[in-house]
DNA sequence: TGCAAAATAGCACGATCGTTCGTTTTATTT
DNA sequence: AAATAAAACGAACGATCGTGCTATTTTGCA
């Protein structure tokens, strides 16, 4: 009881690896097997199928965004301070992501229209964290940091598209400045959605 | 010399019905074969690799591109008019692959760091499309549509990140009402970065 | 230290993949 | 109609895939 969860989680771990570079379709148990100095029956028994082991690999995914996006950008206060936290969080993150692949983006893509646990899996998680970032927006709206008539909806549609063109624009075809024209994007979004006190208090952090 | 580039025409469009669908990499030549009811080896003889299928969807895909989202736009006056049209076109080619699938964000995925023949064209294709699209945008500030002070590689990144949120967001998400949030997205923009006399003009046809 | 249980290895299976090769059918030209 | 070239076929190859079985090794506890 011991060994076990503790290599099943050494596998989850290089698993995630090979799936933020290839993807979670050319996730191989048989290359996954070598990373791990194991045999292929040795790997394939902790988890019984290949979809558990893709779930397996989402969920850790989504745990790992939730610690490193999500969990610290609550300690800022309500409000534009806590969507800015979550949005160069994100940032972040998805500039690391640059290099070695985004497990969201790239799942979207490989099961937008191939229906199973995985792509539930991976619709639930995003969801869960887009919903989080529209929270914030609403939020930021209560505590008048953006305008009374800001829709929240189109506000983090327009902040999900920064990030994946981000993506799409660094990783793919590796134009320079990506990064900062997501950030000036976000500065914009802010400049549009907020009032004329919302840039002497938080604004400026930008 | 007649047959030949007919039926392998034909192969090409099954070919890329297929891979916008399963994207590049799922496309199999076996199950390709058995959408044109011929032979593995019949389909295979007409590429001699599955490189070169792959790289020929590309370059009809790149061709339809071209055909229905930037030759009409040359038809519209530079400046925002013409902006304006490629946006409406590519917006309604993303609607439309909402249930197809697009190559240019399914192929970035795929190939994003798989070097070789395939990527080389599809990024060659999306580089030509995007510097078409800042071209435009260029135009648009040459003609006084839009501020002197406008960034041009910013508005068109801010602009491709309207796409592929609409593409996430539809086609993996299914959340309603995407398609008017990249078109209000757009207008935000186009607020944004235009004059005063911009809107008068031509900011009513949006 | 010995024993049950858990963890890993080894092997084989059917399926699918891209590719090659020799043959046969179809199309074009003389 | 005969001769030639192009196109499509069918079978087989080596490789890799996920998965099931059975043995073997390792682990944790009495």
């Amino acid at each position: 009881m011991h060994k076990g969860q503790q290599t099943k989680a050494a596998i989850v771990d290089a698993a995630l690896g090979l799936a933020t570079q290839i993807g979670l379709e050319g996730l191989s148990i048989g290359a996954l097997a070598e990373v791990m100095h194991m045999s292929k029956s040795g790997v394939f028994a902790h988890f019984g199928s290949r979809e558990e082991l893709q779930i397996s690999v989402v969920r850790e995914y989504h745990a790992r965004f939730e610690e490193e996006v999500f969990f610290p950008a609550l300690k800022k206060s309500r409000g534009l301070p806590r969507l800015q936290a979550l949005f160069q969080n994100w940032m972040k993150r998805t500039s690391v992501e640059i290099d070695s692949g985004c497990l969201y983006i790239g799942g979207a893509v490989e099961f937008d229209d191939r229906p199973g646990l995985v792509r539930d899996a991976l619709a639930e998680s995003v969801k869960i964290w887009l919903a989080a970032m529209h929270r914030a927006v609403v939020q930021a709206k209560e505590t008048r940091h953006l305008r009374a008539d800001a829709d929240e909806q189109q506000m983090a549609f327009e902040i999900h598209g920064l990030i994946l063109a981000l993506h799409y624009e660094a990783r793919f075809l590796k134009t320079p400045g990506s990064i900062d024209r997501a950030n000036k994007g976000f500065s914009n979004i802010v400049t549009r959605y907020g009032t004329a006190a919302t840039f002497s208090s938080a604004g400026q952090a930008i």
